[in-house]
DNA sequence: ACGATCATCCGTCAAATTCT
DNA sequence: AGAATTTGACGGATGATCGT
């Protein structure tokens, strides 16, 4: 593995730590402005509707992961979610919820994202308010409202509906994004695995070379010694 | 403290390659 | 041949480091 330059010689930078715990650190930033997302854990949007409880969702300042005695109730159409955590993390200078549930009906897990921001989930009234979220769209929670426009606010139990305005093509486009960002991201994670399987190799031979080189010098002093 | 630079990650596009 | 998948290239973003 070959990190950034560092003071410290083999620590693992914040960057990369922080990587291995958000893997979706584009999403974060995506959210920056107060969306909500339903992801799995590949990061792929698994919910189309999701119902927050009202007060749920605190707006906290620290990083630290808390437990909620009550839990969140999350509805997705996979089926429903008790949030098990919620953990904040400053982005772009306020801050986002995360809200995990490890499984549900169906045995998926995932995470809820919520950045929050003053006067978002207001509306929330009892979990009365469901959300429609299309794949791929993040949209803006705020003061009660979804952003943009093409969003659907749903009243309980009404099920999915589609956005205002999406077309074929729109929804065509997306999805092939989609599937192209999740097909970029295994390709890069094989290529990794590749080069760090050449790394190992080189080791390796390295080692063997170093051995031979050792046998071959120990053949020469024996020969020598006979031959005198 | 601050800007410059570097290494890395990620999403997207487009070309290449593989599959049906 | 056309669809689907893979991958190189590009640009934007971020964090770490360095020089001033």
């Amino acid at each position: 593995m070959v990190y950034p330059k560092t003071r410290r010689e083999n620590e693992m930078p914040v960057a990369y730590q922080r990587a291995a715990i958000y893997p979706k650190r584009k999403i974060y930033d995506d959210l920056s402005d107060g969306s909500i997302k339903v992801e799995d854990e590949n990061g792929q949007v698994m919910a189309r509707v999701a119902t927050i409880s009202a007060g749920g969702i605190n707006d906290q300042t620290s990083t630290q992961t808390v437990s909620i005695p009550q839990g969140i109730q999350i509805t997705t159409q996979g089926g429903a979610f008790s949030a098990a955590s919620l953990q904040t993390v400053p982005i772009s200078g306020q801050s986002a919820t995360i809200v995990q549930y490890p499984s549900g009906q169906n045995g998926q897990e995932g995470q809820f994202i919520y950045a929050a921001a003053p006067g978002d989930v207001e509306g929330v009234n009892n979990g009365a308010t469901v959300y429609a979220i299309p794949t791929s769209q993040a949209y803006a929670v705020r003061h009660g409202q979804l952003s943009p426009a093409s969003a659907v606010v749903l009243s309980p139990g009404s099920g999915l509906q589609s956005p205002i305005g999406s077309e074929d093509a729109t929804r065509k486009r997306e999805m092939r994004l989609l599937k192209n960002r999740e097909a970029a991201k295994e390709c890069r994670r094989k290529k990794k695995e590749y080069v760090k399987c050449l790394e190992n190799r080189v080791a390796v031979l390295e080692n063997q070379n170093k051995t031979l080189i050792e046998e071959l010098k120990a053949l020469k002093d024996l020969y020598c010694h006979k031959a005198d």
